[in-house]
Parts: structure tokens; sequence; C-alpha cells
RNA sequence: GGAGGGAUGGCAGAGCGGACGAAUGCGCGGCUCUUGAAAAGCCGUGGGACUCCGGUUCCCGUGGGUUCGAAUCCCACUCCCUCCGCCA
């Protein structure tokens, strides 16, 4: 959530940030006069209230003197500011519940350095990578043999067998076998072992409460996106962050404790429902894919070296593996509805020939901190204040699968894995067919 | 799934219808004493909302209810503990 006094004092710079991302002023307007509202039914239900402390005080100290007239006298003058009291606190909770709702569906008012734009198409591509850039090499140019999709690699090598994930679980679930699901685990070891250094490794559940979910801003407003078991009323996951977002939930922390840092490894749902009948080959786009996340707790004075940091650890696995990858910073038509700043990481796979989007790095502010009331108890003893909290993955899985594989192609079909890989694949380590 | 017990401040733990935001202890911070430290003593020490900055109000697991008045009584739910059953 965005915060309200921001909008009651600086509905201006509320009015511009928002407009930024396509939000018309009236929106902003609406909230400056439900908060107004809201306030004052408050006040006047506060009043009420007091006066009802007030006369239930004096009901007690007449009994106590066995002026037994006076007593029922104030009591019944009690319950009739009581009654009244009543009222105003259901127009109170109405006009309360009116503004979260809508504040609950505001997105993050975005950076100050985060480019404008409409879509998808207004993204900054900043710096590029490839192997072998350091050293003066020209980009790579995939040669026929790379050309082929990595769904046709993988049945050709029988390590990735769609036909059998949809039988199992319908479309857009994908099956990894031998060699193929063995690529998963390394990249998984690799990445968290990585991590492990600074970041503190945490499985948690996958299924949460719509509270949790609450929490970081996926519901209310995109619940379609997510999978819901109904009868025991949660949520499956669709990315580490949710979860993590959720450790301290309802925390204050000590200062001296921050950063948090977090790293896990998860299975992320997406019913992809906006998406239908788009990406449906292969690892393109798939309803269950298993990620590695990294998530931060900072101060506001700690985010931006935490956003680097993490930017820095999905770029280092990237080149680890020999990926080309491109770093895009997200225009604010594009940036999701709780980051103020994300950089997208797209790898280029040969086969596929398309860019894919592997991991979003997102400095969140106190948008999910405000939502889940995580704050922090500064250590020159000053009022307690949200924390910042940040979110990146390092790395997705199926798309980094389908990259190696496609780059990795040789002449004779088998496909060439990356050095770092050889403590799960051995010296020159090679995915032949079985 | 069944039976019982519990949920109060950073922690432990009183309170069980009237000035209780809450005793006491521990912890923590400050001060006194001391060459310094310890000990001792004194003082202070939860979070939020609104505010005409005087205050007002909310929070004792969560949500309802009873009452002039609820941490205290009633109902529902959640979570934790113990025992039984089942189980990877």
């Amino acid at each position: 959530m965005i915060d309200i006094r921001l909008v009651r004092e600086q509905p201006d710079v509320v009015k511009t940030a928002l407009g930024r991302r396509g939000i018309p002023p009236a929106e902003v307007d609406v909230l400056v006069a439900l908060d107004a509202d809201h306030r004052a039914a408050l006040a006047r239900q506060e009043a009420l209230r007091a006066q009802v402390k007030a006369l239930s005080r004096q009901v007690g100290e007449a009994r106590k003197a066995k002026d037994e007239a006076r007593a029922s006298q104030l009591a019944d003058e009690s319950r009739r500011v009581g009654e009244e009291e009543r009222g105003a606190a259901e127009e109170t909770d109405r006009l309360a519940d009116e503004l979260r709702s809508l504040l609950l569906v505001t997105p993050n008012l975005p950076a100050d350095d985060a480019p404008d734009g409409a879509g998808p198409e207004d993204n900054v591509v900043g710096r590029r990578w490839w192997p072998g850039m350091d050293a003066g090499r020209p980009e790579p140019e995939p040669a026929a043999h790379q050309r082929v999709p990595h769904w046709d690699v993988g049945a050709e090598l029988g390590i990735l067998d769609m036909p059998r994930g949809a039988r199992m679980s319908g479309s857009m679930f994908p099956l990894f076998r031998g060699a193929g699901a063995r690529l998963l685990r390394a990249l998984t070891s690799l990445a968290l072992d990585r991590h492990a250094t600074a970041w503190e490794e945490i499985r948690p559940p996958t299924m949460v409460l719509t509270e949790t979910l609450t929490s970081t801003g996926h519901l209310p407003k995109f619940a379609d996106e997510a999978y819901h078991v109904e009868r025991d009323d949660l949520w499956l996951i669709p990315t580490a962050e949710v979860p993590l977002a959720s450790m301290h939930r309802g925390e204050i922390l000590e200062e001296a404790d921050l950063p948090v840092r977090l790293t896990a490894v998860t299975a992320c749902f997406r019913r992809e429902a906006g998406a239908a009948g788009r990406d449906t080959r292969g690892l393109l786009r798939v309803h269950e894919f298993d990620k590695v996340e990294l998530f931060a707790f900072t101060t506001p004075a700690q985010a931006a070296e935490a956003h680097a940091d993490m930017l820095a650890r999905a770029e280092a696995l990237l080149q680890a593996l020999e990926l080309p990858y491109r770093v895009v910073d997200l225009c604010t038509g594009d940036l999701g509805a709780w980051a103020k700043r994300t950089f997208d990481l797209e790898v280029y796979a040969p086969g596929a020939d398309r860019w894919l989007e592997v991991s979003s790095v997102s400095w969140v502010g106190d948008y999910q901190a405000r939502r889940a009331t995580i704050r922090y108890r500064p250590a020159d003893g000053g009022p307690t204040q949200l924390v910042h909290t940040l979110n990146g993955s390092a790395l997705a899985w199926p798309r980094i699968w389908a990259a190696v594989v496609e780059w990795g192609r040789q002449e004779d079909g088998s496909v060439r894995l990356p050095e770092v890989l050889t403590p799960w694949f051995g010296p020159a380590p090679v995915i032949r067919a079985r």
C-alpha cells in the first residue's frame, strides 16, 4: 500500500507519480475524499466513545457512594450515548473498509529514475554480456545446430517429456527426466550454494493463507493468476517472494539485524490466465516451475545496495552458465504493481530465437511492509519505521534449462553443458541421447 | 480424527466486571556511588490511529455477543502444548 498520509498531504506528488503509470488523477481525488470522510467519522465516534467511558466511570462511583438513583440515571444516559456511538462506529468501519479496499488495489509509486513508458515496448535495454566479452570476443552467432528449439532437443535426448507431463496434469506442466531432471537439481544446488554465503537458506511452505498473498500485493487484484485450494482456502504460491515476505510479518526488527537476506528454492505455480494461447510450446511459459529466489528486508538507506547485490548475483549465475544476456530497465508502464524499480534479465535462446526473461529484480520500497506491518526500530532510538523489501529471481530454471540446452547443442545432437556443472555431470559435461 | 490444557508487554508471569495499557521479576536504557568494573540504589522502558499538540481513542490470539462499563462473562474460529488414533 502507498502511504495515505502522503496522499493526504501531497496529493499532487501522488498524482504525478501514479500518472506515470497511466492512472488518472481522479482516482487520487477519490482517495483523498474517502480519507477525509473517514477521519471525520472517526473523530465523531471517538468523542462519543469518550463520553460513554466517562459516564460508565461515574456509574461506578455512584454505586460506591450507594447513590442508586443517580447510578441508574447515569447508566441510562450512557446506554443512549452508547447506541449513538454504535451507529457512528458502523459509519467509520464502512468508510475504513472502502478506503482500504481501494488502497489495496492502488499500485506503488514508481522510483524517480524508473524510465517512463506506456508498455513493454518502452522498456530500456541496458548493458549486454556474452561469454568472452571481457576478452574482446564478439557476440556469439548461433550455428545451425544451435537453432533447434529446446522442446525438440529435449525430445531427441529423452530429457524433456511434455506429452507425459500433460497426461498427468494437462498442458504446460513440464516433465523432466534423466539428465534433464538432474540438470535442474544441479542448477538449484549451484545457485543456493553460491547465495548461502550471505543469504540464509529457507525452505518455506508453498501453500499459503489469503493474508500472506495479500501482503505482497498479489491479492486481491491478481486472484485469477493464482491457484486456489478451495476446500482449505489456501493458495499455491506464484513465487517464493510470497512466503518470504511474510517471514517477518507483524514484527518489529532491530536495525542492527538488518538487512535480513533470505534465499529459497520453491516450486512456483501460475495459472497464466491472461496469457492463454501464448508461448504454449516447450518451457517458454509453464504452470509449475522451480525458481531460486532472493529476498531482503532492509532499512531505506540499505535498499539501493541490496538491489545492486541481488542483480549482481543473478548476473554472476548467468555468467557462470555462459549464457548471453541483457539487462532491461522496466518502464513505468510495465513495472509490476508493487515495484518501484525493476531490472529484468533476459537470456537469448537461439533455438526458440527469443529473449527469455529469467530474472526480475525489484525494489519494492515500503509498499509490502505497510501491507504486512513489518517495521524496524532505528538504532538511534527514534520511532519505528517501515522496512523496505526487495526480491529477485536467481534464477527461474525452466527458461535457463531451455537456453542451456539450445546453446549447448552440438553438431552430433548431444548437448555440451557449461563447465560450472562439472560437479554434477563430470569433467567435460555432456548430455547424450539415451 | 478424539480427549484435555493453554494464548496477557522483549521474556517470564499476576490480574478473572469499575482509573488495567495492565502488578512483580528478568532483560534493556539513563543516572548516583566507584580509580574502573561489579554490587547496590534511583529513574525510565510496548505498538498504532486521530489531534484545536491540551489531549482523545484503539490493541491482553482473531471475530462476534452480554453489560452503563470487558483483559476479566458468553459464543465461534485460529494457533500452541499433552495424551490417544492414523501416517511419509
